[in-house]
DNA sequence: AGGTGAACTGCTACACTGTTGCATATGTCT
DNA sequence: AGACATATGCAACAGTGTAGCAGTTCACCT
């Protein structure tokens, strides 16, 4: 599966959007954390590590494998992408919507991971809201909800 | 930490237990097989692949490595376990409850991941039913919910 | 402009989790 | 007991992510 299927072709305004985000937060916006962050915000799934390689392969910009690691580590720790975990065992990444970021509840939402492809999506107005009774002893801080099913790619 | 700390002394009635559970569904109770589903129902948490050898070798019953693996992969296509996915990319097995394996939704319940030690318990009597609405062209089969928090043994 | 120092990057080597292939051992059934 | 299916153990491998360290780049300050 080619990633560039779910990337518009990139345009200058997209870089510049990822350039001045990571501006704004008072960061070196350098060229690996540009195309980055432009690779996340041109995508409406989260993508894996592999994914995200190729994609900056694809335009051009093709950056060492821990880089990428370090590069997305540091997209979340500024608040600009968070990771979801799944069955695979890979992390996948989304950049955060500004709305997310200045949640006082960071990024609270629901996720969608399709069982046949494996394309997971954020569910942004999703925010999980329960009502239950834990046994004594344990304190919930937070609550992730995972949707499991078909995606609209793999309709039979 | 010991796993031997969270498994009850192992009686001659949990060994015959896991062995009559084996037999029931028409397969070989092989010494791995029992000594592995007897150390699941004798712990209330969903144990890793790393601690369930751990406690084979304390209770004298060391197994290898990939032996184990396919011993689990055994039980759960058996639906005498189940396995839960984490953050930490790290499997946690628990043996089913009977009723858990008669229910249509197979095994259908929430869990609970301690942010502290990682602990991860199933919480049987609490099973997801959400309403909400997805995007169009998106079909929810299952969902899961994983409540994240503080354990009994990490209050401050 | 040019120098300086903090930071970012790339390379190598490694750790951890899980899988595959194949030879050997075990258990069930006659 | 013997035959056959299958369970086990060993070795080698794959995928994902991390640590250490040397070299480079970039923002800032003369
Ligand atoms: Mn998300
Ligand atoms: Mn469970
Ligand atoms: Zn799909
Ligand atoms: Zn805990």
């Amino acid at each position: 599966m080619s990633i560039s299927s779910v990337l518009p072709s990139q345009t200058s305004g997209a870089s510049l959007q990822a350039k001045s985000l990571i501006q704004e937060a008072g960061e070196r916006p350098t060229l690996s954390r540009q195309v980055v962050l432009e690779i996340l915000l041109n995508t409406p799934r989260a993508l894996t590590h592999t994914e995200i390689a190729s994609a900056a392969a694809e335009a051009g910009n093709a950056l060492d494998r821990v880089t990428l690691y370090r590069v997305l580590d540091w997209l979340i720790d500024k608040e600009l992408a968070h990771k979801i975990a799944s069955e695979d065992r890979v992390w996948r990444f989304n950049a955060l919507s500004r709305d997310a970021q200045n949640s006082s509840s960071t990024h609270e939402h629901a996720h969608f991971q399709c069982k046949y492809c494996g394309q997971l999506y954020c569910l942004d107005e999703l925010r999980p809201a329960f009502a239950f009774t834990l046994p004594p002893g344990f304190q919930c801080e937070h609550a992730e909800l995972t949707l499991r099913g078909r995606c609209p790619d793999c309709q039979d």
